[in-house]
DNA sequence: ACCAATTATGTTGATATCAACTTATTTGTC
DNA sequence: GACAAATAAGTTGATATCAACATAATTGGT
C-alpha cells in the first residue's frame, strides 16, 4: 500500500474535531449513562423510561407511531418491547378494527413505575440543563439534526 | 393500582418534548443512520468509521486511550474490534514494556479503506452541518454533555 | 369481486452497548 | 523482596440497533 491511500494525522484530529455523528453519539452515550443511573433504583433503562412514556396516552399507540415518536426503527421497537413484555409493563393487543395493528397500552404497573420514575427523571434533567448555557437551544439543534 | 399512582399525559407531553437525554439519542440515531448510508459501499458503518479514526495515530493507542476518545465504554469498544480484527482492518499488539497493555494498530489494508472514506465523510458531514443554523455553536453544546 | 400495490408488523443475524465479574500485571509501601 | 492496592483489559449475559427478508391484512383500481 502506498503513502498516498493514507491520511495524515492532522486531517485525523481535524475529522475527529468537527464530525457531528461522532459528537452526537458521544453526547447520547453520556447522558444514557447518567439516566440509566438515575433509574437503575427502578430496574429500568433511559431508553426503557422514554418508550414508557411515549406509551402514557389516552389511546394506546400502534408500534409504528411510537417508533416515529422516538425516531427508532420500528424492528428495534419490537426487540425492546419484549423485556418490558416479560415484566409486565406493557400489554400488546390486537388492534379492534384493523388485524395488522397491535396497539401498545401500559399495565397498571407499568404506569405506576412511571410515576415512580417522574422525580428521578426531573432531577436528572435539571442536572444535564445545568450543563448547557441555553437548553432550548441545544434541543432545537437536536430536533433540526433529526 | 389507583390513579395516584399515574401520570397525566400533559405531563408527558412536556417530558418528552424536554428530555435531553432522548432528543440526544433520536439526533443520534438519525445522524449515525445518515453516516451508515453513506459509508454502505465501502461495508463499514458510523461507529466503526470513527473507531478507524481514532486508531489513525503515529503511536498505536491502547484500549483505555480510546475509550475515552470516543466517551465509550471500555467492554464496548473490546467487542467493536472484533469485525474489524476479523476484515484485517486492525491488528491487535501487546506494548513491548507494560503487557496488560495491548496497542491498537490499523492495518494498510485499514488506512486505505479509511481514505477512501474520508471523501464520503466530508460530503455527510457538509448535508448535516447545513440542517444547522451554527454547527459550531451545537458542537460545543454537545460537548458540554459528555 | 378480483388482484396488484401498499401498509403494518415480525424474524433473523450481525453488531453495539453496558454492568458485573474475572484475570493478569504493575506500583507503592513496608 | 513480599504483598496489598491500583491499573489494563477480557468475558458473560442482557438489551439495543438496524438491514434484509418474510407474512398477513387492507386499499384501490378495474
Amino acid at each position: 500500500m502506498s503513502t498516498r491511500e493514507s491520511i495524515p494525522h492532522s486531517e485525523t484530529l481535524r475529522v475527529h474535531d468537527r464530525c457531528l455523528c461522532l459528537h452526537a453519539q458521544r453526547a447520547a452515550r453520556a447522558l444514557a449513562r447518567r439516566f440509566d443511573e438515575a433509574f437503575r433504583p427502578l430496574g429500568i433503562t433511559s431508553g426503557q423510561f422514554s418508550l414508557l412514556m411515549a406509551l402514557n396516552r389516552p389511546e394506546p399507540p400502534r408500534v409504528g407511531d411510537v417508533a416515529a415518536v422516538l425516531a427508532m426503527d420500528r424492528t428495534t421497537l419490537t426487540a425492546s418491547l419484549k423485556p418490558l413484555e416479560r415484566r409486565r409493563l406493557v400489554v400488546i393487543r390486537p388492534d379492534r378494527d384493523d388485524k395488522r395493528v397491535r396497539r401498545l397500552a401500559l399495565t397498571a404497573t407499568g404506569r405506576s413505575l412511571l410515576a415512580r420514575a417522574l422525580p428521578l427523571w426531573e432531577r436528572t434533567q435539571a442536572a444535564c440543563e445545568a450543563l448547557l448555557g441555553d437548553a432550548d437551544r441545544t434541543r432545537a439543534d437536536l430536533r433540526a439534526l433529526d
